[in-house]
DNA sequence: TGAAATGTTGGGGCG
DNA sequence: ACGCCCCAACATTTC
């Protein structure tokens, strides 16, 4: 027996209708449901008109759209300030509930709470379902009932309880109750009718729930072999589905499931893999439980590090943007970040311990670039991947481990394939010169057709010197 | 999910 | 054969 008569599914970030938490629980509580995705206008107004992640989402919706119509439904599709949009449509439609994954962002908290306020003094109800993560709010508590700060006793509580946390089955779902797209809410939403346009080079990563299913089934093939693989950029070793686990093209828990069981069956790949996956959860526990952490240190006492500023350290940061800071791999990495939306997670540890501990410069500054350029940009773990760089965070790396950007690249590129790809001028110098190019003895500088300072720069640090600075920098912390 | 600095050991060259 | 030195290789400590 349906609770309500007359539902909205509102999708956010979860467009798809496999496995989807808030969309399950509204087809078994409405008799009928109506679907709506918002171009939150708040949102996008922020954004430069060639997004690529603007274009993403558009395709997502589409596909979202299409699916939703097979299933003898539809999507409204509208582009307001959804905190607006969504009370109006709610009257606009008679519905009795309003229902939607739970974000944990700060902000769509605050809009959530709207949007619940301006239903309820209509009486209607608003409902969020947990769809993002495995475990939310205060499922996972340490020994004093507190938040985790440290991974590892986080991941051990987390692996301990996913088993009766994860339903195995997916029960069939009611989808006659779909309604279509009533011809009276209609309307046009391209991406020109917002003012964006098809970026130049769009992400690569195929949109939508069947993009998601093609990657997530291609990496299968390559999963046992992740733990061997994921730490080198030049190969094919991630799986490439953040982009997807981002907007929810795919669901957390097919991966989970999927994962646990090749564990459990004895892949190391896997094992690895979910790792992974836990860390992802537990930095949306933390954005939940500390949400500081979006404007200052997770530790307090790191709030005192005077970082570097002014025209200087500008004109650092310009550098490390544009990929030419001299270091071939912290270059590279930046020129795959500017040219495709994607960086790898090995190089965005080295990029992030470059900018903040060779150059000095505050990591929210880094972190702010990642989260225009990024295309699998997610507020909760760009900030805590960034905060462990920097050392400021909860389980942070501890500030005197600093990384060496040559060692790293001699480490995880040694034959210079992924220097190559991204930093063409380079490629006719040695493997074993390509790390350090000012190392390089002049002949085989001029051999290669490279000029210092003409066609690739100089080493915009010394990266022995500014290790030192670094620990004077934070050293500070120890009095 | 470091790397540098410092300490220790042992083999080999050499007088 | 022996002591001495050098230094690579490895281990431990330090940041």
């Amino acid at each position: 027996m349906a609770q309500f008569e007359r539902g909205l599914m509102w999708f956010r970030r979860d467009l798809r209708i496999d496995d989807n938490a808030a969309l399950s629980e509204a087809l078994l509580q409405c008799e009928a449901l109506f679907c709506v995705f918002i171009f939150d206008a708040d949102i996008l107004a922020s954004l430069p008109p060639d997004d690529r992640r603007v274009s993403f989402i558009h395709d997502s919706v589409s596909g979202l759209a299409h699916d939703l119509q097979a299933a003898g439904g539809g999507l409204i599709v509208r582009h307001a300030a959804a905190c607006k949009a969504i009370p109006e449509l709610a009257r606009l439609l008679k519905v009795d509930v309003v229902y939607a994954g739970r974000d944990y962002e700060p902000q769509a908290c605050k809009r959530d709470d709207q949007v619940s306020s301006a239903l309820q003094r209509e009486g209607r109800s608003f409902v969020l379902c947990k769809d993002q993560v495995i475990f939310e709010k205060n499922e996972l508590l340490n020994g004093e009932n507190r938040p985790y700060r440290v991974f590892t006793p986080y991941k051990n509580a987390w692996l301990k309880a996913l088993p009766a946390m994860i339903p195995s089955v997916v029960s069939a779902l009611p989808l006659s109750r779909l309604v279509p797209v009533p011809a009276h809410v209609a309307q046009p939403c391209e991406l020109e009718d917002m003012g964006f346009t098809r970026p130049d080079h769009p992400i690569v990563i195929a949109a939508g729930s069947r993009g998601a299913q093609a990657l997530f089934v291609d990496f299968l093939l390559r999963l046992d072999a992740y733990h061997q693989s994921r730490d080198f950029p030049a190969l094919k070793g991630p799986s490439y589905l953040s982009v997807h686990l981002r907007f929810g093209t795919i669901s957390i828990r097919q991966l989970v499931r999927e994962a646990f069981q090749s564990m459990a069956a004895g892949s190391a790949g896997a094992a690895t893999w979910l790792s992974e996956l836990i860390w992802r959860d537990f930095y949306f526990m933390i954005l939940y439980h500390f949400p500081h952490v979006t404007e200052t240190c997770f530790k307090p006492e790191y709030e005192s590090i005077s970082w570097e500023s002014g025209p200087e350290a500008d004109c650092c940061f310009e550098a490390w943007c544009t990929g030419k800071t001299g270091f071939p791999i912290v270059d590279a990495a930046m020129r795959q970040l500017n040219q495709t939306g994607y960086m790898h997670n090995r190089l965005r540890m080295i990029a992030a311990s470059f900018l903040t501990k060779d150059l000095g410069i505050d990591w929210r500054r880094g972190e702010r670039y990642f989260a225009m350029t990024l295309n699998d940009f997610d507020l909760a773990a760009n900030n805590g991947g960034w905060q462990w760089a920097a050392s400021t965070g909860c389980d942070a790396q501890p500030y005197f481990r600093i990384f060496n950007p040559v060692e790293q690249s001699r480490k995880f590129d040694a034959q210079g394939r992924f220097i190559r790809r991204y930093i063409p001028e380079l490629a006719g110098l040695s493997d074993k010169d390509i790390h350090a190019p000012w190392l390089t003895p002049k002949k085989a500088l001029k051999d290669a057709g490279i000029e210092l300072g003409s066609t690739y720069p100089p080493p915009i640090v010394d990266h022995a010197s500014a290790r030192k600075v670094a620990l004077a920098r934070y050293g500070i912390i120890r009095n």
